[in-house]
DNA sequence: ACTACTTTGTGAAATATTTGACAATCTTTT
DNA sequence: AAAAGATTGTCAAATATTTCACAAAGTAGT
């Protein structure tokens, strides 16, 4: 199959949460220009990207809702388990665990370190917040896929190149920072300040009008 | 002047962070050939996206570090003072007061309000958690310029229209769906589980190879 | 089975974004 | 003050992405 272009990948996500609100409601079927209604993108855009990954449609019918919701699924790699251990248990890092249903959709938190002593040993929804010491220990022992760094820029680097020396092949990294790790190395951003200026640019934008 | 691209757009708050890194080292001016080094960018990229908003280079010279990295702030809007409530006192809502150093940056969070009775009252960095229902009168009689939204997608969206009556204009939305709100209403989305999810569809690829 | 209707898949056009190349212009050295 | 070197601003080319338009292929009603 020919390689999906980076744009077409970025939307996949919100493509599969509309699929699933539609079978909760029972849909079974729609057609391009009706989830391009509910979706605000043009019916073109979404017949051309779902083309990318083979003709799910058919003409005078539409989409499957299922089929389609569980092909996008199956792209996104959400069909097989991921083991995650976050690092960093502050209010971020307690946060992104309850957000979002992840348990169902593949990811599983199976730890949660931090560096402050007053903090380890306290009970969460994922056991006892563990050592930070521990933790190159942990990723060598136990097969984990992902792991996200919620704590502040310096550490979270310093950690990071530890990690990826135990054989860390995935980052989700929310510090303010950016990871230069080698090229076999997948770091997924979550820039929270970035997001926050893109807001205050846009707020800006509309005053100019 | 013209328009700046969305693409252009999107990439400044980058820039900022990289200028802001390099005032503290103390590095008065640069080159775009060093700094796309430094940012893994190209070096015709930074040219082409610096002289969107007007000629801050010299030839032969480069940039000069501190009156870019104003520039980029003005142009974001973060020569302003932005006064921001948080809707949902969970650890999300909780976080995201303590990322970042927002207050030095011109965001300030004035208040932070939650529906559980069990929260309302209780004592955070941002004065006491009050009580939702006390929010609609706050807006209206406090200049607010963001409301974040960190709690479930349902409350969230009930909330927000709300909130668009009294006048609102501006939201950051934490909660797993878009907000269907007029267009005169600015809504930055931060969806954690796209965010993951795209993680995943890269794990995925790269065991492809 | 035929007709009218719906809706996809897709080639081509339009638009947007990124990259390459280099003249113009500033800085630095001598 | 001239020459050598550095580096921007910008035009043009290359890519990538989005939109348009419609034949092809299905569905649904009669």
């Amino acid at each position: 199959m020919a390689k999906i272009s980076e744009a077409v990948v970025s939307r996949l996500p919100r493509y599969h949460r509309y699929l699933g609100e539609l079978i909760v409601q029972n849909k079974e079927r729609i057609s391009s220009e009706e989830l391009s209604r509910l979706m605000h993108v043009t019916a073109s855009q979404i017949r051309q990207d779902f083309n990318n990954f083979g003709g799910f449609g058919q003409q005078g019918y539409g989409y499957n809702v299922k089929s389609l919701y569980e092909e996008i699924g199956k792209l996104l790699g959400l069909d097989k388990e991921h083991k995650m251990v976050i690092v960093g248990a502050g209010n971020l890092g307690r946060a992104i665990g309850n957000y979002g249903n992840f348990k169902n959709r593949g990811f599983e938190i199976v730890a949660l370190f931090d560096q402050d002593k007053n903090l380890i040993g306290k009970k969460t929804a994922y056991g006892e917040i563990l050592d930070i010491e521990t933790l190159y220990d942990y990723v060598q022992k136990n097969h984990i896929d992902i792991v996200a760094l919620t704590l502040p820029k310096e550490p979270a680097k310093k950690i990071a190149d530890k990690l990826v020396k135990c054989g860390v092949k995935a980052f989700w990294n929310f510090a303010h920072t950016d990871l230069s790790l080698s090229d076999d190395v997948i770091v997924e951003n979550v820039h929270l300040s970035e997001s926050l200026m893109k807001l205050s640019y846009r707020i800006k934008e509309s005053k100019n009008k």
